[in-house]
DNA sequence: CGTACAGTTGAGGAGATTCAATCATCGTGG
DNA sequence: CCACGATGATTGAATCTCCTCAACTGTACG
């Protein structure tokens, strides 16, 4: 029967073999062999709210989590309680890797819409990592990737205008949701203003003071969280041509 | 002979096991069989002047550099050409680690002083991961950090004002210091204002105003690099005052 | 239909930058 | 040994970007 009938969550929340997003999720150069095996160690289907927690700062680190659909954001509370957006994650995306090895989680994720995530947990892991060797490779890859993106926000934030700020989030949502092969010129924004600003380092009302000189610009097209992007290019240009203004004009 | 009369490198550059940094680098609970393996594929003693560099941004990926003496700096060349400074390393700190399984190094470390580090190559390293299990798991645990750095920084350069930054630079080198059971309170910056500035995203100008505005608060005493804190307390208020002055005044 | 929340827009102000000049420090060569 | 240039660091004045405060608009939802 097991066989035959399939039960309603594996109706919903197929295994990595049929998940459309695995070539994101978990692109290893596995055969299905070691994916039938990471099935069994992944927990599919956990159906989240907008607002509900995926785990929580400080929390016992127990897994990794795989979105498959929604949207997530991440957030640290620092000591004096203020929050700090660290993040968001769209389906294909793996949210924790910053945690792995740790005791605890560093920050909180919350579903920014109704999301599913998978569970990747990562004691069981450890111990079938010497089973399927690239997995602990792939691991890290996606860490060094994640300390990659950590550095270009950064330097977006220590050195951008709020422009250029705000063009490059768009541009990194738009590709984002290019890779899913949805559409990177007209996408709904899954965050409110306040968690754009938050993450940017703005004011909420720069970043609608922003959007819409884009809008008047020619650049986007924005009605609330809707956006289109009229052209990319124009978006691009803008986000090295600071320098050289600053050249021709010195 | 060779076992009778160490050569001048071998007493300059003893292996991990004699190592003073070796908690700090590789603090990891192997036993000393273990350290002497690993002491065979790590290459000490490499020296390099102030400016020279340790490895080069794209350059093809092989190995992490441990700092054993000396301090070293970070950055990234973005398209355009400017340069971002994405961290300082000391003694007992690992440089490279973002991009370990990637192809190329995601940036360019050179040295800030004269420095000898240890490299760590890293394709031998996956060999006799099986055989050291620890040490996989170690340096994840140490991407973990860095990606907390990352982000601690990226709240530091979102949020916090141009005080909050220098303060907390200069506890995080106090600190990094005491760590080596060097002086928290005395010590010299490794780097000049502009590589500072560059870092936290301040210009040079700023930099200096602010320290001199410290000294006059008889919070530090800085003369050119070197820097004596006299009041530990003091900087620390300045990291989570801000709110509280929003909040009263609000 | 009104309340709550998200987003937009305007005016004023604070903090950091930029530009420019000065001062200090250090290694170099006369 | 000192003068010299070069680089790094400091200080001042003017400017600018973005923030804060405030009012207002639109939208979702009871």
């Amino acid at each position: 029967m097991k066989n035959q009938i399939p039960t309603a969550t594996a109706l919903m929340n197929p295994g990595c073999n049929q998940c459309s997003l695995s070539k994101l999720c978990i692109p290893i150069a596995v055969n299905s062999e070691d994916i039938d095996r990471l099935d069994e160690i992944i927990s599919r289907g956990r159906v989240l709210e907008r607002g509900e927690r995926i785990f929580e700062q400080d929390a016992p680190f127990t897994s990794c989590y795989a979105v498959r659909s929604g949207a997530v954001k991440t957030y640290t509370l620092s000591s004096d309680g203020e929050e700090q957006v660290t993040g968001f994650y769209l389906p294909g995306e793996v949210i924790g890797l910053d945690s792995i090895h740790m005791n605890q989680y560093s920050g909180t994720a919350t579903a920014l819409e109704r999301t599913r995530v998978c569970e990747i947990p990562l004691g069981q892991l450890d111990e079938i990592a010497d089973e399927i060797p690239g997995l602990q490779h792939h691991f890290m890859h996606l860490m060094s990737q994640e300390i990659r993106d950590s550095r270009q926000l950064t330097l977006l934030l220590s050195k951008k205008t709020a422009e250029e700020r705000i063009a490059s989030l768009l541009l990194s949502l738009s590709s984002r949701f290019s890779r899913r092969r949805l559409s990177g010129t007209e996408y709904r924004l899954p965050m409110p203003r306040s968690d754009i600003g938050n993450f940017l380092g703005l004011a909420v009302e720069t970043i609608s003071r922003v959007l819409t000189r884009f809008q008047n610009q020619g650049l986007v097209k924005v009605r609330g969280r809707d956006v289109e992007i009229l052209s990319l290019e124009g978006l691009k240009g803008l986000l090295s041509h600071e320098t050289e203004c600053k050249r021709t004009s010195a």
